[in-house]
DNA sequence: GTGCAGATCCCCT
DNA sequence: GGGGATCTGCACG
């Protein structure tokens, strides 16, 4: 089993995290299943300077997971049906961040992703913000999760070699900011 | 392939 | 009471 990235790599510029997560493993275990992915895409959310975020407006019941310990989950509920995974991430002069993970290729445990989704194994399983939560089992159950260790963490994967700047999705606010992340 | 409607509910104003 | 860091299915072509 691989080990997971330490808290350190998640106590900086929360946009320089969300570039470097791209690659990187998401490991889950559920019921002595294991399941991992690639991280393919993901996009930073900050705080006063992002109006996009959930922590523009300050702290609340919601997105205090955002202003909390670095390397743990911040997962939200929305549109009604579906979950949103992200890591809190953020350098320390910062009081909030997180990155959303958007796009994960499966590595392991693909049959068990495809039973979560009510679909067969096409491959893009994942491929999707509310998808990845769906297939690897991350319910509000995981919001406040450390991800250093446990039954849902990060570990090392590959170095992209190609990464792309964008403007981030499904936004209506700070739709210029180049904060969503892919591999090229 | 593109485009749009509908599902569905918690949080915040 | 409004809106949302989304997904799916259906229509069209």
């Amino acid at each position: 089993m691989k080990s997971a990235i330490p808290r350190e790599f998640y106590r900086r510029d929360t946009a320089e995290v969300a570039q470097d997560l791209l690659g990187k493993r998401i490991v889950r275990r559920v019921q002595g299943i294991r399941m991992s992915g690639f991280i393919l895409e993901t996009e930073a959310y900050k705080h006063l300077e992002d109006p996009a975020s959930h922590a523009f407006g300050g702290i609340t019941e919601r997105n205090k997971t955002m202003f909390g310990e670095v390397g743990t989950a911040y997962v939200y509920f929305t549109y009604g049906m579906h979950f949103c995974f992200n890591v809190v991430a953020r350098h320390p002069d910062t009081l909030a961040g997180a990155v959303l993970i958007r796009s994960v290729v499966p590595e392991h445990g693909a049959a068990r992703m495809a039973r979560n989704r009510g679909i067969g194994d096409s491959g893009r399983l994942s491929d999707g913000p509310a998808k990845m939560t769906q297939a690897f089992e991350i319910t509000k159950e995981q919001c406040g999760a450390d991800l250093t260790g446990g039954e849902l963490y990060i570990a090392e994967g590959f170095r992209p070699a190609n990464v792309v700047a964008g403007p981030r999705v499904g936004i209506t606010k700070a739709t210029q900011m180049p904060w969503n992340f892919r591999m090229a």
